[in-house]
DNA sequence: CTGAAAGCGCTTACAG
DNA sequence: CTGAAAGCGCTTACAG
């Protein structure tokens, strides 16, 4: 006597071929390119797998035709995330396409990167989307070896693993400097968290602003993830400290509205006083009061074009560009 | 002559067990249960992994021990997302425990949902985590049938699939009630997505003021996903319409943020004139002006959970209950 | 502690 | 248009 749960063997393909009276290679076909089916026995086919509830296995037919159908997301986290919207738009676009998305999360720092690595490979993903670069030489060796397309994201490297759809940090630290300049701000601050990409953003600015005639640029380099309190704790410790500055260029817009707050705090007006430009320009960014200006990434262009490539890449259609810039926006509003 | 691309094999458990003179099988207990291997074979084995770069390839491994080590996560939406941080300790859990996440959207209709269940039951997943409920009953014994984990996330249904980690919407509905009532308000105003989980909190809501002796409840339904300016403009047509409310509960802090400008825009004082109540409590709750009293969901302490109880089961541990409810908490702020 | 063998559920040349 | 057969790269009783 059976209790509960029954055996939950799910039917497989050799089952539905038997219903069907046709061979296990001709429900395959029919499951997969049915042009190459004559019409009645797909039908009969059809109704097979209907009558059986058959889902295909995908582990085993990734084993057969070495395609998994698998592309792997690796973005350093998911709170208070700035990839939502690259990651939903990937996402949607090529489960459409049915592929699926796994999704690794990295942290913020590089030494768990090579089990990471491993783990992702050991699903044999059709395409890698990264978030940043990865610089250690041997796990961009490890990657491509593998085969399949490694993509770059929201960077701008000098050398390409393979192909990158981003944008240039360095070209967004120049742009707000400018910003800066134009406001007539001669003594600037820069509040930024300690990764590779603000720092690329920080050395644009500094040099942009060296150009400009600003030689000298305050910088205070926060721990990640950047937060509000974080931000205002900064300002507060750079004004004791004696710091002077008229604008600040900030690591995200949280550490931005800390720096506001801070600053109305101590009677300072922004932008009079202080002209603060954050990044990422996220929902609360016209909630603030002043409202913030900050620099725009659009999120699901990059993933779509990501996605475009995989799918357009597995289909054999031509090569996409090996680098795609989606740009950015610098949306002005009150703060500077 | 060959040109680029290499041949891009990569190498096999087999090649792995001729380098270290040893059969397949024991490379495969080294790798999986070392506890059972020689220590000197052993060392032999990590020798050869090392020299050949061996990644194990987890289809295969999944198809022969029909574990797939991988759970499936379903949720709406990702962007604007309030599961960010449910996904972010679940996969952080998981990927501790060397399974993987695979990310799925199923959009705020059902219609797609018997696809995307097949697409996910595809890759044979030890655990599906979904938002909400299923109420189709096929699509429920479709998903039981597996013997995979099914555990239901941010609700409290009356029939759970499985498990259960969540709370109860119609709960928070009547306590959001009863500070209004406390408030001395009796004019209420309902704002509402047009989601299941937000009728439902609409319904609690209601119950309770009747209960309380308020009788009249306005609602306004909005489609999803609810935006600030969408709450805005509900409130417009609402007071535009001769609507008269001295409270509003909203289905989302970006609707609530909406509903509290065209207020004051309109010369209407929050929360004097007009309490407001948001949901989600969004990093934003206390930037806008006035800060904004909302529902608070600890997501990480559900991801958590969920994947606790994925593990407990996978590794035979005694099993968690059957429901947990992880309740809510009401973040009072200034605009209620 | 280790190996030989069967099998997991598919796909895909190959042949007809 | 269809089938027989081999093979994808692992795991796991079974036997020793």
């Amino acid at each position: 006597v059976q209790s509960k749960k029954p055996p939950a063997r799910r039917p497989t393909l050799t089952e539905v071929a038997r219903l069907a009276r046709v061979s296990p290679a001709t429900v395959s076909r029919a499951l997969n390119t049915p042009g190459l089916v004559a019409e009645e026995t797909n039908r009969r086919i059809v109704e097979a797998v209907r009558k059986t509830g058959y889902v295909p296995n995908l582990l085993a037919g990734g084993l057969a035709s070495n395609r998994s159908r698998l592309v792997a997301v690796v973005v350093p986290a998911l709170a208070r995330s700035i990839f939502n919207e690259m990651i939903e738009a990937m996402t949607e676009e090529l489960m459409r396409a049915r592929y699926q998305v796994m999704l690794v999360l990295s942290g913020y720092q590089d030494e768990h990167l090579p089990e990471i690595v491993d783990s992702v490979l050991a699903r044999r993903p059709e395409g890698v989307i990264l978030t940043g670069t990865v610089s250690d030489r041997k796990l961009r060796e490890r990657l491509v070896s593998t085969g399949a397309t490694i993509i770059e994201t929201r960077t701008m490297p000098q050398e390409p693993i393979d192909y990158v759809v981003g944008f240039s940090h360095h070209d967004i630290g120049a742009a707000v400097a400018q910003i800066f300049h134009d406001l007539g701000r001669r003594a600037p601050l820069v509040v930024s968290p300690e990764s590779v990409r603000a720092t690329e953003r920080l050395n644009g600015f500094t040099q942009a602003m060296a150009r400009l005639g600003v030689r000298r640029v305050s910088t205070l380099t926060l721990p990640i993830p950047a937060s509000f309190g974080q931000g205002r704790q900064a300002l507060a410790e750079f004004l004791e400290g004696g710091g002077r500055a008229d604008c600040v260029m900030c690591g995200s817009d949280w550490q931005a509205h800390g720096v506001i707050t801070e600053a109305r705090e101590r009677g300072l007006k922004v932008p009079d006083d202080l002209a603060v430009i954050g990044f990422g320009n996220m929902d609360f960014a016209d909630a603030t009061e002043p409202s913030l200006t900050s620099v725009h990434i659009d999120g699901r262009k990059i993933g779509l074009a990501a996605a475009r490539i995989l799918l357009d890449r597995a289909a054999g259609r031509p090569q996409a560009p090996k680098v795609t810039d989606v740009g950015f926006t610098i949306v002005r509003r009150t703060s500077a």
